[in-house]
RNA sequence: GGAGCGGUAGUUCAGCUGGUUAGAAUACAUGCCUGUCACGCAUGGGGUCGCGGGUUCGAGUCCCGUCCGCUCCGCCA
C-alpha cells in the first residue's frame, strides 16, 4: 500500500501521485495553508494542504506533532525561495489530496529534531522515541549491514551458523556469572553465557570443521562507555588450522566490513608480541594513531642517587621509562602538569617526574627539572640520546613496579596525544600475539592470561618446568586502541588440558566436576582447533565513531545494569518464587 | 568496592558570599499574521528545586545521609 518512503521521495517524483506513511514532525499554517514535515527513518518531507479541498484540510488543522498518518499527493517543485537546506529529500513538496490519521500521539517527551541534546537518561527511558532519532536509527541500520555483511563474507567461507544455549552452566573462572535458578532442579541454578567458548571446541569435536554465531554473551560486571552486561560477540571456531589461517580469515572479515561499508581499504596489519607492545606503548591494545613511545631508561638508573628512579631500576620487576612530549611539551603550564600528575595516579603511580628541554645540545644546562640535580650527567645524557630530544620537548618518566609504569605511562601517553592533538585520524589496526599464558593474581595463584583452553606455544614438560615464562598461541586483533577481537589456538590434548588445569590448582576431579563433558569429549579425538570472537558492539562504535556502546545498541542498559525504560531487574511475584522452591515466607519477604 | 561530575518547568539550562512571589529559551495551549520551513507577534498554563534529615529567623543555595544518571580505577578468563 505505501508506494514510498518519504526520505525516498525526491524530484524523480515530480508531477507523480505517491502516497507516504509517517510521523507528524511539524505543523506550520501560513496563507491560509497548512505545512506539515513528514517524517518517518528514512528523512523529512513537506506536505502541502490546500484550503480548497475543505474535507481533508479540516483533517489537517487537527494533526499535532507525533500523529501517525497516511498521505496521498502530487509531487511538486517547491516555489523559488523556498528551500530548507535541512530537509534531505530536495526541493520538493507533496500537495496532499488524501490525508489518513492512523493514529493519534502525545507531544513527546523531548523534540527529535537534530538541534537539540537530550540527556541519556530521558532519552533511554523513552528510547522508542530516542530510536525514532536519526542519529540512532541510522546506527542501527548500519548495524543491521554490518551483521548481514559477516553473514554472507562467513558463508561464503564455509562457516555454518549453529547456535548454541543461552541456558547453560556456570564456569568457575572469568568474569562473573548471571545466574538463572532452575524450578524443575530446586535449588540448581543456570548461568547465561559469557561467551560459547566451551560449546564451539565440542562442535569442533563433532565435526563442524567451521562455525559461526552472532551470540548474545552475558557477563555480571561492573559496566563502562564500551562494556554493557549483555552484549554481542562475532564467534567463530575452526578445525585443521593454525594461527596464520586463522588470522587471514578474520582479518579478512574486517576488512570485508570496511571495504563494502565504509569504502575503505583497511591498511596492512601489523603483528606486534604482547612483550613490545608493553614495551613501547604499555598496553596490550596500542593505539597506533599515536606516534609516542615509551622508552625504556631502567638500565642507566642504578646508580642515580635519586631513588625514585634507583629502587625500581634495580628491582627485577621494576620498570623506569620516559615518555617525550614533542612539539612544544615543554610549554605545558605547572598546572597543567599537575593535571597530568593526577591523571596516573589512578593507575598506582605515586608521582610524574619530567624535564624540560630547553635545548639539549646545553647538556644539563639546557634542561629545566625539580629532578636533574638527583640525575648523573651519563643518566641525563641517554635520556636525551634515547628521545631523540629536541629543543621543546618535554620529557615525563614513569617509575615503579612494571606494571604500574606501563598503565600509567601507557594511558598518559594517549591522554596527552588527545590534548595536543597527536592522534592521526586514519585506521590503524595490529595484531598482538605471544601473551603469556598465565600471570599472578593477588594471592600468587597463576590465572590464566586469556582463558584456560588457549593452548600453548611449548610442551607439556616446559609448561610445568616454568609457567611464568610460557606464552600462549593466542592473537588480538586491536584497532584505534581498541580491543575488536581475540582468540587462540586451542588445547586439543587432554594430558596437556590437565596440565594446565593443574597449573591453575584446579584438580583432576574439580576439572571433572565444572568440564568433564570436554575432557570427556577430548577422548574422543579433538581436532587441532582455534576461533576468535570479535566484540560486535564495539566495532560498530569504531565504525560510526560513537562516544558510547549504548548508542550502538537498540535497548542499552545503564551504570547500574538496569533499563531506565522496562525498570528493569524488578520484583517479582512471591508465586514465582515459590515455584522455584523458596518458602513461602521467605518469598513473600523477597517479593516485597 | 573506590574517585570525580551532575540532578531546578515536558526539554535544555541560569539561579553569585543563604534573603521577600524560583527565571530564560524552547515545547505546549489560545489568538493574530499568512508560501512558511528551527517562520513571526501577543497572551496563557506549567515547579515535591531527586529524596530524607540537619544547621539557620530564613535553604534551590551550607552540612550529613540516600537514590538516580554519566566518566574513570578496581573488576571485565
Amino acid at each position: 500500500m505505501r508506494s514510498h518512503y518519504c526520505g525516498d521521495v525526491n524530484r524523480q517524483h515530480l508531477e507523480q501521485t505517491v502516497q507516504v506513511c509517517g510521523w507528524v514532525h511539524r505543523r506550520r499554517d501560513h496563507g491560509g495553508v497548512i505545512f506539515i514535515d513528514l517524517r518517518d527513518r528514512q528523512g523529512l518531507v513537506q506536505v502541502v494542504f490546500n484550503p480548497d479541498t475543505a474535507e481533508i484540510f479540516a483533517k489537517a488543522e487537527s494533526l499535532r506533532s507525533e500523529f501517525v498518518v497516511m498521505i496521498s499527493g502530487q509531487v511538486r517543485a517547491r516555489p523559488v525561495g523556498s528551500v530548507n537546506p535541512q530537509m534531505a529529500t530536495g526541493e520538493i513538496e507533496i500537495i496532499a489530496s488524501q490525508l489518513t490519521i492512523l493514529n493519534t500521539a502525545q507531544t513527546p517527551p523531548f523534540p527529535l529534531d537534530e538541534f537539540s541534546q537530550v540527556s541519556e537518561d530521558v532519552r533511554l527511558r523513552y528510547r522508542y522515541i530516542d530510536l525514532r532519532r536519526t542519529e540512532i536509527n541510522q546506527k542501527l541500520i548500519f548495524r543491521a549491514k554490518v551483521t548481514a555483511n559477516i553473514r554472507q563474507y562467513l558463508e561464503a567461507h564455509g562457516f555454518l551458523d549453529i547456535e548454541t544455549p543461552v541456558l547453560t552452566r556456570a564456569t568457575p573462572e572469568g568474569a562473573r556469572d548471571y545466574l538463572v535458578p532452575s524450578r524443575t532442579h530446586q535449588g540448581s541454578f543456570f548461568a547465561l553465557p559469557q561467551s560459547p567458548q566451551l560449546f564451539k571446541q565440542l562442535l569442533m569435536v563433532a565435526g563442524f570443521d567451521r562455525y559461526y554465531q552472532v551470540a548474545k554473551c552475558f557477563r555480571d560486571e561492573d559496566l563502562r562507555a564500551d562494556r554493557q552486561p549483555e552484549f554481542t560477540q562475532v564467534d567463530m571456531e575452526l578445525s585443521f588450522v593454525d594461527e596464520k589461517q586463522l588470522m587471514q580469515i578474520a582479518e579478512g572479515m574486517v576488512r570485508t566490513i570496511f571495504r563494502d561499508l565504509l569504502q575503505t581499504e583497511l591498511p596492512d596489519v601489523p603483528v606486534m608480541t604482547y612483550a613490545e607492545a608493553m614495551r613501547l606503548y604499555g598496553s596490550d591494545k596500542p593505539d597506533l594513531r599515536i606516534a609516542l613511545q615509551l622508552i625504556d631508561v631502567k638500565d642507566v638508573m642504578r646508580d642515580v642517587s635519586f631513588q625514585v628512579f634507583s629502587t625500581p631500576a634495580n628491582s627485577p620487576d621494576g620498570r623506569v621509562a620516559a615518555l617525550c612530549v614533542p612539539q612544544g611539551g615543554v610549554k605545558l603550564t605547572r598546572k597543567e602538569i599537575d593535571q597530568y600528575t593526577d591523571f596516573v595516579k589512578p593507575y598506582g603511580a605515586k608521582g610524574l617526574a619530567y624535564i624540560k628541554v630547553n635545548d639539549p645540545a646545553l647538556g644539563r644546562e639546557g634542561l629545566q627539572s625539580p629532578i636533574i640535580k638527583n640525575l648523573t650527567d651519563e643518566a641525563l645524557a641517554a635520556v636525551l640520546t634515547r628521545c631523540g630530544a629536541q629543543a621543546g620537548d618535554l620529557i615525563f618518566f614513569g617509575a615503579d613496579q612494571q606494571t604500574i609504569v606501563s598503565a600509567a605511562l601507557g594511558a598518559l601517553r594517549i591522554r596527552v596525544a588527545q590534548d595536543l592533538g597527536l592522534v592521526e585520524n586514519a585506521w590503524r589496526p595490529l595484531w598482538v600475539i605471544d601473551f603469556p599464558m598465565f600471570e599472578r593474581a593477588g594471592n600468587g595463584q597463576w590465572t590464566p592470561l586469556h582463558h584456560p583452553f588457549t593452548a600453548p606455544t611449548c610442551s607439556v614438560a616446559e609448561l610445568i618446568a616454568n609457567p611464568g615464562q610460557a606464552l600462549s598461541r593466542a592473537y588480538d586483533l586491536v584497532l584505534n586502541g581498541t580491543e575488536l577481537g581475540g582468540g587462540s589456538i586451542r588445547i586439543h590434548d587432554a594430558v596437556m588440558q590437565q596440565t594446565v588445569f593443574d597449573l591453575l590448582n584446579i584438580n583432576a576431579e574439580q576439572a571433572q566436576d565444572k568440564f568433564g563433558f570436554l575432557l570427556d569429549a577430548f577422548k574422543f579425538g579433538a581436532p587441532p582447533h582455534g576461533g576468535i570472537a570479535f566484540g560486535l558492539d564495539r566495532l560498530l562504535m569504531l565504525l560510526t565513531g560513537s562516544e558510547s556502546i549504548r548508542d550502538v545498541i537498540a535497548f542499552p542498559k545503564t551504570q547500574t545494569a538496569a533499563c531506565l525504560m522496562t525498570q528493569a531487574p524488578a520484583k517479582v511475584d512471591a508465586e514465582q518464587l515459590r515455584d522455584l522452591g523458596l518458602r513461602p515466607k521467605v518469598a513473600q519477604v523477597i517479593a516485597e
